[in-house]
RNA sequence: GGCGACGUGGCCAAGUGGUAAGGCAAGGCUCUGCAAAAGCCUUAUUCGUCGGUUCAAAUCCGACCGUCGCCUCCA
């Protein structure tokens, strides 16, 4: 079956074909990292986790590259963002970088995205920028003044081919305050002079300075995965400008294409409206996942479709919560079956030749554009499918269970990420272990009241099995771990 | 102003020419000592509105209404 994607690009349905057979490199625009991360992250990297996960499933070696921007990037103001970080929480930006990268893939860790197989940082990769920019300088696309190196787009054709914008009409709508410095309002900064107060700084032939916010993404993507790379993907609201500077620096640095397919994730929206400080309407993850659990939270992105936006909203969340569970109670009780089943028993024919229509019917889903919520669709067809099953079948086959089990894994659980390994709770054990012995005893001292001795010493026995030994004493009866 | 996306049951959300998946919520029934879980059934003659094309449209075309995004930092 043919992978089909929508390459923004082309703003087509394309036949998913990488350079090599068998072979993707994969790159991914990644945060910059100045603040804990927020729910507008966790649909984008959710949402491309599950498409490094269907690659892999789909038997592709997939190398996954994400950066982390740690220098360059300025807030609308002009500040710098990790500088800002810096003076706020009283820390040299370095510190601030390494405090929110680690916040982030801490966060990452717990909602199961997959860590990309290179988080390259801008701050390690200055030599290389700057090689780009001299390289762009001398083929007339970049010009220097005063310290600052611009593009100048005028000089690459091509821009806008992306996000299908025309140069004039940049022009025309400018609400870009116009730098005097510039050749045309649109050109944009490869490289930027540092001021005195600038901490983040690296010698340059122009001068002490520090990269510009778009230049780091086609260097380090080239770098690590080739020009062109096959997939480039990434948050829909960067498709202009920066998507579009990526393309121009790199295809104007060498005549190549940068990337052959863009998958953009459209944006996450809070009651309706875009997720921003300045509307202070935003949740960290970290808040979120004292609300609801990382399945919970994958479940709810992967409800709606990659490409479209998707609107937070606590009854959102909560039937998300809700959905998954009944998904993770059907897998939950497979499981506990298949545990406690008699080992003998291969799966039936009858029962499990209709099962892979299952495993086909999401696969058609996952391969047309990576259809999530059809995919969980045809899931919960299958969750129905078992509960049915179970509860007509008091003595299913082992096998049976296992191979109904096996689809839950592969599908919800490696390719999705929505399933548990385990349903384990950590538990507080200490307290609840008090509590339940307290219970166990409790109710053990009813049967030596009523002098049902032989209830009583089986269950003294059954906890000194589990290590825990019972003391009777004529005041009642206490007990210890081990002896 | 320019570019773009979207509008499907109470809520969320698939479906791009052949007669409306799935999840949540609600109601009824079954199972059940109770509770929970689960199963069965019910809930859109209809897909923002109005026209058009077609044997056939949620799906194509046009107009209009509405919502949102980008154009300035954002994942």
């Amino acid at each position: 079956m043919d992978l089909k994607v929508y390459n923004y690009l082309t703003r087509e349905m394309e036949i998913f074909e990488p350079q090599v057979p068998g072979r993707v490199g994969m790159y991914v625009c990644g945060p910059t990292v100045y603040d804990h991360s927020h729910l507008g992250h966790v649909k984008t990297y959710v949402a491309m986790d599950v498409v490094v996960r269907y690659l892999k499933h789909l038997g592709y070696n997939v190398r996954h590259v994400r950066n982390i921007t740690d220098v360059g990037h300025l807030l609308a103001s002009g500040e710098d963002r990790i500088m800002k970080g810096a003076r706020r929480y009283q820390l040299e930006p370095m510190e601030v970088v390494e405090t929110y990268m680690a916040s982030f893939f801490a966060d990452m860790d717990a909602l199961k995205v997959l860590r990309p197989h290179i988080s390259p940082r801008a701050s390690g990769h200055v030599p290389e920028i700057i090689q780009w920019v001299q390289g762009l300088i001398e083929r007339g696309y970049a010009y220097e003044v005063a310290g600052n190196v611009y593009f100048a787009v005028e000089k690459f054709e091509e821009y806008g081919k992306l996000s299908r914008r025309k140069l004039e009409d940049l022009e025309a709508g400018a609400r870009v305050q116009v730098r005097e410095e510039k050749h045309h309002p649109a050109d944009f900064a490869l490289w930027k002079r540092a001021d005195a107060d600038h901490l983040m700084r690296w010698p340059s032939p122009w001068g002490e300075g520090y990269p510009g916010w778009h230049i780091e993404c086609s260097v380090m993507s080239t770098k690590y995965l080739g020009q062109p790379v096959d997939i480039h993907g990434g948050g829909l609201e960067n498709i202009f400008p920066h998507n579009e500077c990526e393309i121009a620096q790199a295809e104007a640095y060498r005549d190549v294409t940068f990337a052959n397919y863009w998958l953009l994730v459209g944006s996450l929206t809070v009651d309706g409206v875009k997720m921003s400080k300045s509307l202070g309407n935003f949740l960290t993850i970290k808040d979120a996942l004292q609300l609801y659990t990382p399945e919970a939270l994958r479940y709810f992105v992967l409800s709606s479709h990659y490409r479209g936006p998707v609107d937070f909203s606590q009854e959102a969340l909560d039937a998300a919560q809700r959905g998954v569970e009944r998904m993770h109670n059907t897998v939950r009780k497979l499981r506990h079956r298949i545990k406690n089943a008699p080992p003998a028993g291969t799966a039936l024919l009858s029962d499990v030749s209709g099962l892979r229509d299952y495993r086909n019917a999401f696969e058609v889903a996952m391969s047309d554009d990576f259809n999530t919520p059809q995919a969980l669709g045809t899931l919960f067809e299958f969750v129905k499918e078992v509960n049915r099953f179970l509860s007509e079948n008091a003595y299913a086959s082992v096998g049976t269970m296992v191979t109904m089990e096996r689809i839950f894994t592969d599908l919800a659980g490696d390719v999705l990420g929505i399933l548990p390994m385990s349903f384990v709770e950590p538990v507080e054990s200490e307290e609840l272990v008090a509590g339940l012995m307290n219970l166990v005893l409790t109710l053990r001292q009813e049967y030596r009241e009523s002098q049902d001795w032989t209830q009583s010493d089986y269950v003294r026995s059954c906890l000194t099995e589990l290590g825990i030994t019972v003391n009777d004493d004529a005041g009642g009866s206490t007990w210890q771990l081990g002896r």
